[in-house]
DNA sequence: CAGTGGTCTAGACCACAGT
DNA sequence: CTGTGGTCTAGACCACTGC
């Protein structure tokens, strides 16, 4: 927050929310907000790069940087659905049943996706989301030993994330994500609300951590009714 | 091609593919890689600053840039999947077939996706994909003739992508991707080799303009099976 | 032509990691 | 302590827009 262009962009991310900067017209020129805010004009230009790369403006080299209309957006912009922001979404409490949560032996499948060798263990933790009644999602965690030393029922019925940054100060540094459809498992039948659905959206996350090693997969079993990924794309030269 | 932090970036790529940079470890640091490219730091923080978005380098403040192990992600980086990029992935020519291409009156759903008033016409473009023997994919593209007054079989059985953007000039600034499942429509069971499955994968594309304008809707719609969606998102604190 | 954003420089100080 | 990356400055020149 001490960060001068951070402070900028958030109090200019404000004015554009508030409506003071209108959608589709041009901000203050980058040497009438280096005057404004008394600072150096790279300053100014990477507060508007953050806004150019969130979504806020438009910069157009000759003209200005114009106020994008976000109400044709309807999603925040970044693009990945958690759990949570799912939750929010719906704007409903949603139900949270933890079925499993203890230290396993990794088999051929989760070895070869967390890239695992040796005699590693793993905690698995398998949850599943309840929507007005309705068991649509199915998440399964595992973790690696070496990183989390300790889970618990509680943990997971709570959120799993927070746990990992607050409290074992990991820092998540990027993940990704891959979508297939797949058939429905045992498992999903017995612990989803399935209604004769003969597919299973299913999102494979990666997590990394600071130091590029993977120490989280997670795999979310969506119904495919429910399901919705939104992303944002923004060209860059 | 002539501004120095991109020819900087470019060298680097080259050089970490090559593995003359080789995976875990660090790069010179920016001071060194200043003395050696006789630029200032500002420049080389500016294509280290590329190295990391696109995921090839993880800065560490303090330490240096580590070289990430790309061979982690089978993928590209940037989360898209396009036509072109599947069609590589399969490693096969895939065989379009363009199914219709005329200017049409948009319907009440098409004026909501392109937000449309008033008596605008759009170009429909419907093409199916086909993989060895069986037709996977189904596109449907709509352009506003606005931006778009010409279009034609011949353009629509190579690259739409190609001539507007080569032919037309028209510059993509950014595209919101939405995916959801749906239940096959008469549509898809007719042009396409469902074999049987109850689901499709829709991707609905909407791609803007530099100025922000919408100026085309486009949706993807995806056998099950054969589709696969990567996503790789890096934490930006 | 003047004004805009894009690039580049040479220097400064800070926060953090490792010794 | 030194060396690392992170921030910030004041100035310069360039490419593009629009008059």
């Amino acid at each position: 927050m001490r960060n001068k262009y951070l402070v900028i962009y958030q109090e200019m991310v404000q004015q554009i929310e508030q409506g003071k900067f209108k959608a589709n017209q041009f901000l203050p020129s980058e040497n009438e907000l280096t005057d404004q805010y008394e600072t150096s004009r790279e300053t100014i230009r990477k507060a508007l790069n953050l806004l150019a790369q969130n979504g806020y403006i438009q910069k157009i080299r000759g003209k200005g940087s114009m106020v994008i209309d976000r109400s044709k957006f309807d999603f925040p912009v970044s693009g990945l659905v958690s759990f949570k922001e799912l939750a929010d979404k719906m704007g409903e409490r949603p139900v949270t049943t933890v079925h499993d949560c203890q230290l396993i032996k990794p088999d051929r499948y989760l070895k070869e996706q967390l890239k695992l060798r040796g005699k590693n263990q793993v905690w698995e933790v398998i949850r599943s989301r309840e929507f007005s009644g309705q068991r649509i999602i199915l998440d399964k965690d595992y973790l690696m030993d070496k990183y989390v030393p300790y889970m618990s029922e509680e943990i997971a019925k709570e959120s799993i994330y927070a746990y990992l940054e607050d409290q074992l100060g990991l820092v998540i540094s990027f993940a990704k994500k891959e979508i297939v459809v797949e058939v429905p498992t045992k498992e999903d039948r017995d612990l989803l609300d399935l209604e004769g659905f003969h597919n299973i959206v299913v999102i494979k996350n990666y997590v990394y951590l600071d130091d590029a090693s993977l120490f989280q997969y997670t795999e979310s079993r969506h119904r495919p009714d429910k399901f919705r990924f939104v992303d944002f794309a923004r060209r860059n030269h």
